[in-house]
DNA sequence: CGGCGGGCAATG
DNA sequence: CATTGCCCGCCG
């Protein structure tokens, strides 16, 4: 798409958004980037309409439960937990092609999520203060266009995360899978999530669940091997040895890389 | 040390 | 509601 370079680059992005969204807007419409309805409006809210982000496309097999709800965006899917508030898992697929254009500014612009119920979800207020910060599960830095990078901000794609794991061990994480991805032969596909425990705390009037651990599964399609990351999420946790995939299904319970879809 | 990427909150 | 400045940890 090329748009004229003399416009305004604020016109050329915005543009750009309303042709790649393909949604009608008004000229008092606010900009697309910063409008939650015309970001999400257009994005399927099953997996059918999104298995571009799985292996084999085919989703995770969770263990079957009420409230969950499964939201597609440009660049990942989440399975959202109306109880928890949270992600069960979100899924990306990533290449080196994606990680190489994966330099949008950060949006930073962190929004509840429209199109779930507001008995299950996420609200600003329940993160403000509360000690924790809004840690993105796919991350902002592996956004490859704009509108990517402003969804990747939806509250439904971020879990209550200790402030000093977020930004140490848990960035290292994200970048080490970045250089990982930027050296491998073709797809990768990655699943990030939380763990909660009976006694997890919650956050704000809404009680948001805070997680004890986080995981993240890395699976390499074109070498067929899989590895997961698995921390604490508390001060203090360092970055530990990965764990196998088979021990990351047995404490998850989640089938994350099933080889058939389930038989009805 | 500076740059970068994970965040936060105060300010008009 | 958007801008701006700031903190923190990691890395070269």
């Amino acid at each position: 798409m090329n748009l004229p370079l003399s416009w305004p680059r604020s016109l050329r992005l915005a543009t750009a958004l309303v042709l790649a969204l393909a949604s009608p807007v008004s000229a008092r419409t606010p900009h697309p980037i910063y409008d939650s309805s015309a970001l999400l409006t257009p994005q399927p809210t099953s997996f059918a309409q999104c298995p571009q982000f799985f292996a084999r496309g085919i989703p995770p097999a969770a263990p079957p439960a009420h409230r969950r709800r499964e939201l597609c965006y440009e660049a990942f899917a989440v399975l959202h937990d109306g109880g928890s508030r949270t992600p069960l898992f979100v899924a990306q697929r990533l290449t080196r092609k994606s990680i190489e254009d994966a330099d949008e500014r950060r949006a930073d612009r962190f929004f509840s999520d429209a199109r779930l119920p507001a008995d299950e979800r996420a609200e600003l207020e329940d993160y403000k203060r509360s000690g924790y910060s809004r840690g993105h599960m796919a991350p902002a830095g592996d956004m490859p266009t704009p509108t990517a990078m402003a969804q990747s901000f939806s509250l439904a794609n971020m879990v209550p995360q200790n402030i000093q794991h977020n930004g140490g061990p848990w960035a290292k994480i994200e970048q080490d899978t970045r250089q990982y991805v930027l050296r491998a032969k073709g797809e990768v596909y990655v699943i990030t999530g939380p763990v909660f425990t009976a006694t997890s705390p919650t956050i704000g009037r809404n009680g948001v669940k805070v997680p004890a651990y986080l995981y993240k599964l890395v699976y390499d399609a074109s070498t067929q091997r899989a590895w997961a990351h698995w921390q604490a999420n508390r001060e203090g946790e360092r970055v530990s040895a990965p764990i196998s995939y088979q021990e990351l299904v047995r404490r998850t319970g989640i089938e994350f890389l099933p080889k058939a879809s389930p038989q009805h």
